[in-house]
DNA sequence: TAGATTGTTAATCGATTAACAATC
DNA sequence: TAGATTGTTAATCGATTAACAATC
C-alpha cells in the first residue's frame, strides 16, 4: 500500500476526476480499463495517467489494463477518503448552502457533518440533512464533535475571526472559499479555493479562425 | 502596452490575487508599493512577484516600488477587465445564485448579465439585480443579448445538453462548474471549476509536532 | 504470432528560485 | 553614502511528454 505522502501535488489533484470517471462506468461491463481509454475519455495525456496510477495502484496488465473495482479502491485510498473526515462549515449563504447540497465531496471523504451561521432565517434549518446552527455554538460543537475541518464561506470581513474560532476550536485544516489570505498558526494548514482565479484564462481565449 | 498573450498561465491565475490585493489598501496612504511587501502579504516569492510584475506592467524604480494606480491598471488590462465579458449563467440552484451575487466577478471583468433555470420557482425572481429566466429563452436571449460566456451550474446530467444549446446560441467560452467533461467544438473553450479536485491535498495534511 | 498495452528511462518543457548587478 | 528595491541571468526544480523495451 502507497503512502499518499510520496505522491505529488499535481498527481493528487487529478485523482477525484479519475475517480469520477471510472464511477460513471458501468460495473459490470467494464471489469477493466485501460489507461488509453481514461486518458480519452478526460483529455489527457495517456503517459502521464500511466504515471499516475502507477502512483496510487499495484498497477495494470499489458493488452488488458486495469481492474477497475481495485483502481477505485486504491485511489479513494490515496485520497484519504477511506476514513471519513469530518468537517464544520460556517456561512450558509448560497454558496454555503450550494456545498451542503453537494453530495459528491462524500464521494471523495469529505462529510460536513453540521453548519453554522449567524442570520435567525437559517438558524434550526437543514440543507441536505445537515442542521444549521447558531454561530454562538461554533466552538462548543466542534470541541465536542472532535471536528478536524473548517470550512468558510462567509463575508470577507469575517474570514478571520471566524478561522480563528475554528482554531481555537481545534480545527487544523481550514477550506476557505474567502479571497482573505488566512493568518494561521504554522500546524494548521489552509486551502484556498479561489474561485474566479482562472478565469483571467477565459477572457484572454482568442477565437482562431477556422 | 503588453500583449496579454504573451503572459504564461500561471502568471495570469496570479492576477486576481495580486489586484484584490491592491484594492484592499487605503488609496490615499499607499501611492506605492513594492514587490516584497506584496509578496509577504500573499505568502509569495518575491522574485515571483516582481517577474510577475514586469510581465503585465511597465515596471517600478528601485527603492520605491510600483505606483499602486498604475499597477491596478495594468492587471485589469492584462487580465481583460478593460472591456467587459457579458456572461449568461444557466442553473439557479444554491451555487448559480451563489454566483450571481459574487460582486467580485465584476472586478474581474465578469458581468453575468441574465440567467436560466428550468424550475417555475425560480423563473421571474432576481437576484443581485440579475433576472432569471426561463430555460426555453436562453438560446434566443442569448444571441440577442450577444453573450460570449456561458456558465453551468446544472446537475451533471444536464450539463452537455446545456453546453450544446449555449454554443448553438453563439457562445465560445464556457465556465463549467460540473464533474463533466464537455464535448465542444475546437473554437470552443471551456473552464472546469473542479471545486474538490484539490481537497487531497487537504486530506493527506499530516500535522507535525511542534 | 501480432498488436495493444503497461511501465520505465531519458528528454523536454515551464515555472520557481537563487544570485547579483543596476538604480535611486 | 548606504541600503532598499528593481530587474535580469543562471540554476534548480518539478511536471509533462517522448521513446522504447517488456508483457500478455
Amino acid at each position: 500500500m502507497k503512502s499518499p505522502n510520496s505522491i505529488s501535488a499535481a498527481t493528487l489533484k487529478r485523482l477525484p476526476l479519475y475517480l469520477s470517471y471510472l464511477k460513471t462506468l458501468p460495473k459490470d461491463r467494464t471489469v477493466n480499463i485501460s489507461a488509453t481509454a481514461i486518458s480519452a475519455a478526460l483529455s489527457l495525456n495517456a503517459v502521464q495517467v500511466r504515471k499516475d496510477l502507477a502512483a496510487v495502484g499495484k498497477g495494470g496488465r499489458p493488452k488488458i489494463g486495469y481492474l477497475t473495482e481495485e483502481l477505485v479502491f486504491d485511489i479513494e485510498n490515496c485520497m484519504g477518503c477511506k476514513d471519513l473526515s469530518y468537517a464544520a462549515l460556517v456561512g450558509a449563504g448560497n454558496l454555503g448552502k450550494a456545498l451542503l447540497s453537494c453530495d459528491d465531496f462524500g464521494q471523495y471523504g469529505l462529510n460536513i457533518s453540521v453548519a453554522f451561521d449567524k442570520s435567525e432565517n437559517n438558524i434550526g434549518a437543514t440543507v441536505n440533512n445537515k442542521h444549521i446552527l447558531s454561530a454562538d455554538k461554533l466552538e462548543d460543537m466542534c470541541k465536542h464533535m472532535n471536528i478536524r475541518i473548517g470550512i468558510i464561506t462567509v463575508p470577507s470581513y469575517e474570514a478571520q475571526g471566524v478561522c480563528d474560532k475554528l482554531i481555537r476550536a481545534g480545527v487544523v485544516e481550514i477550506w476557505n472559499f474567502t479571497s482573505v489570505k488566512l493568518k494561521v498558526p504554522q500546524k494548521v494548514m489552509v486551502l484556498d479555493e479561489h474561485i474566479g482565479s482562472s478565469l483571467p484564462l477565459l477572457f484572454n481565449h482568442k477565437i482562431e479562425n477556422n
